[in-house]
DNA sequence: TGAGTTTGATAAAACGTTCTATCATGATTG
DNA sequence: CAATCATGATAGAACGTTTTATCAAACTCA
């Protein structure tokens, strides 16, 4: 491997002119004269020189790359659409700036663990971290170091922090309404994980839009499930197995994979999605549109939250304005198949005995 | 920021005597009494401080970080669960030999993109590249500069490098024989794209299949689809489109993506799977479970590529001896709903018009 | 003409570590 | 008792860059 040393001497120019030619912006006062700039140019390419971005890295303290912080959780994992989909988009504008990207994985939110694996030691230039749990002791300790971060879906604990969000709570309140807007009056809510921060927004909007319209919060349930497949699968098996007297005409999913653990069970026991119940998912990942029937579901601009995340963390970086701390992106609902009018009368027959979960 | 020095300083130590209470590991031959010791660690504690790794990697030319470079290209999203496991199994392996672990598209496979963005200016200590093209410029420069490096799913062009398969024509050839043995004899193959390696011994295995079967070549045919949902749509629904007399009996998809095209065409057309056509895809990721009907699919171990592929990197970099350069992966037949006997006679009715294409 | 300015260039001090020499001191040994 | 060895410690040279300070020559212009 050949140094800057090497190339200022086979151009027979100094190392500073060098340094200056190859990696230079023309910000310090070190001149230099075109016939000495090609000379340099032409050794630094017959040598094959490659900058040694760690010994630039020492002296400017900038590293070009940015870390990405994933929960370390069952339900953010390489099966849920959602954690891609922020990669993705994290990934693009980070590449789009010039920067790399470092992953992470927070065990139990430990700021220890991440400070160990050394992702703290000066080695990126800012963090971005994905659902951090409430007062989380990693944003603590950014803030406390003045170090560079924002966070993906999570609920401030101050208006210092940054933060983007999607607007959760009109979330629950268009989820909420459209069932409504069918005819749907026994509509329950898969809650998710009371410990995901964003949960409670999209709870709460969903409430609100049952009590404005008037409908009494006894026949709104809403049931503890997680966030995945399974979790959505022994849900709705469990709601199933009740009296059918009480089974609800409409759910509202935790997201979309619960959403299709629901249909799951749906089809075991013989429901009709949507003849017999209405269903509506969240997140609206490119899986929302696989599923049989496809899912009517709350659109999560999610790719955006991440591009704009990004863009926010960049900008802090390189000591831009950064006009927003706490955006909140609009959301939308997206109609497929799942929903229909609830049915009139006579529901479906016997419930099969129950099946066993899928995976 | 505190440094060595500070710690050194406030402990009344010497930085030598830091560095090695803090970081080091007894190789050198500096030592340091347990009164020091104790005062060393007091300081650096009561200093809070941090080694910063990127000066510790310039002098011991180790930075503790692996690439993993991506294809980028349409077949490999975050859309497709092939490249999310693939990055899960490498993390979770370079996680616990406490690596870091950096992110990387090879845009056109263009070595110089992946220079130019900097994964080779010594930031890495090696790069894990998934199905890099056929004599990848990528490879060749790693192996000029004796760079470590892993392939994941390639056709090495030499004994001399480093990549993990599995077994592919294996993977074609009993995805071929459940399908005979099930009765089925007009066979097709929606091959994927020819320019990524990995296709051509599925296909060959699927053919010799058939050849062993006393297939005639001509009821065995070969079609160019993608990798994608919306390839295995159009694929198929072209094929519906002509003469049902023609129509095959089983499908071998290119993966499970691909299928799920397969099976959402099906669906438009009233064609029934399993009833009328059989289909097996290939991965047999967490997706194939989840279409309706779930689909037969030829297992692959990514997870335990990446693994593997992760664990020989390590082992190159850290010196360990890597015993077997170009191992394969064993590969096996998932069975779910989408496969069945030939239909007897009279198939499938009238095909419905076409449909537009989802997503 | 001489003071100031521009142009082209360089030496050398950082940056925060690791690690090779090197040096005392005191203990052990023949 | 001298020679050797073990122990505890340090100074300072790397590592490969950037950047500040400095300088000499060549211009400009009143």
């Amino acid at each position: 491997m050949s140094t800057i040393r090497d190339v200022a001497k086979e151009a027979g120019a100094s190392v500073s002119a060098v340094s200056e030619v190859l990696h230079g912006n023309g910000s310090t006062n070190i001149r230099v004269g075109a016939v000495t700039r090609k000379r340099i140019l032409n050794a630094a390419s017959s040598l094959g020189y490659t900058p040694n971005q760690i010994a630039r890295s020492l002296v400017t303290r900038k590293n070009g790359v940015i870390g990405l912080v994933f929960p370390y959780s069952s339900a953010f994992t390489d099966r849920n659409p959602f954690c891609t989909q922020v990669m993705t988009g994290v990934f693009e504008e980070v590449v789009r700036r010039k920067y790399n990207l470092m992953l992470h994985t927070a065990i139990g939110d430990d700021w220890d663990s991440i400070n160990q694996t050394s992702l703290l030691d000066r080695r990126v230039d800012g963090l971005l971290l994905v659902i951090p749990r409430h007062e989380s002791p990693v944003i603590k300790q950014c803030i406390k170091q003045r170090f560079p971060y924002v966070a993906i879906a999570s609920q401030p604990s101050s208006t210092e922090e940054f933060v983007v969000n999607a607007d959760d709570y009109r979330g629950g309140y268009i989820a909420a309404e459209h069932l409504l807007s069918l005819g749907h009056t026994k509509i329950m809510h898969l809650r998710g994980d009371p410990e995901v921060e964003t949960s409670s927004p999209r709870e709460k909007g969903f409430l609100d839009a049952l009590k404005n319209a008037g409908i009494d919060s006894a026949s709104a349930q809403v049931y503890d499930s997680g966030f995945d497949r399974r979790n959505g699968f022994l849900a709705m098996s469990e709601i199933l197995a009740g009296p059918s007297s009480e089974h609800p005409t409409a759910i509202f999913a935790a997201n979309d994979l619960c959403a299709e653990g629901v249909l799951h069970a749906c089809k075991d026991a013989g429901v009709d999605v949507p003849g017999d119940i209405s269903l509506v998912g969240y997140d609206d990942t490119w899986f929302a549109a696989m599923t049989r029937p496809s899912l009517t579901s709350i659109h999560m601009p999610i790719y955006e939250m991440a591009v704009l995340a990004a863009q926010m963390l960049i900008a802090r970086i390189e000591g831009e304005p950064v006009l927003e701390h706490q955006p909140v992106l609009p959301i939308h609902i997206t109609i497929r198949e799942s929903c229909g009018a609830p049915p009139t009368q006579n529901r479906y027959s016997t419930p099969k005995e129950s099946a066993s979960c899928p995976v």
